[in-house]
DNA sequence: TCGATTTTTCTAGAAATATAGATATATCAT
DNA sequence: ATGATATATCTATATTTCTAGAAAAATCGA
């Protein structure tokens, strides 16, 4: 992860349809949903909802995979993670400093967490 | 923090330059750095640094106090720290089932580590 | 093959955003 | 007061983005 690639993932999450849209992905856990499936969880028009989902996909924190005529969208947890990760250790202390890493425990931490989810 | 101010948060980081201002701004530390700083700090001309620092000031993200003729721009942690929890709890993990917030130890220690540093 | 279903692409208009020069404002030092 | 410094606002242009209807493409069932 680096400054270009979070910038393209906050940005992809930095409309309130698209951070519903992810939102509603992460609910559904691994097995993720059907793009009918979530137009049918938001009330979107399919072109707007495709859009969307294209610029998530984009930006790699959604996956899509064609199963017969559908299309099953699944948040993609590691790149979440990389991204908070990157907040974290860039963004969130003086990391400029000579009293080592403080945000070690936390990056270990939640990333256990996800692990077991994703 | 609800969605829509997360997703202002988000988007306001969600461009290359405007992160880049955010990450010299948390590097700075509590004490922060004047308008002039970053300017120099990134080479950006005046006009587009103030529209930049707006935008970072008006998510919430960035606060910004006059002393004499500089403007000190200071990171807002709680702030950070606060969409950081969102999106943990939110949109990291399946939060519908009944296992328990598994996200809790996460937001509690690096809610200490921030509460440390801002 | 034909019709239905699912999703994407095409298209267009409106709105928002980025960039940056020129100008204005506020403050300080002399 | 005057000039210098720091920052914001004004203005304009270019670009991107959002929204959504219409049409197309892909797939399935009969």
């Amino acid at each position: 992860m680096n400054s270009v690639r979070a910038a393209a993932c906050l940005a992809a999450l930095g409309k309130p349809t698209r951070l519903e849209i992810f939102r509603r992905l992460a609910r559904s856990g691994p097995d993720g949903m059907t793009v009918g499936g979530v137009q049918a969880a938001l009330g979107l028009p399919g072109s707007t909802l495709s859009h969307h989902l294209g610029a998530l996909t984009r930006s790699g924190l959604v996956t899509q995979e064609r199963q017969g005529r559908e299309v099953i969208c699944r948040p993609a947890f590691p790149v979440m993670n990389a991204m908070l990760d990157y907040l974290t250790a860039e963004c969130c202390a003086d990391v400029s400093d000579d009293q080592g890493d403080r945000n070690a425990e936390d990056r270990a931490n939640r990333g256990a967490t996800l692990d077991v989810v994703s």
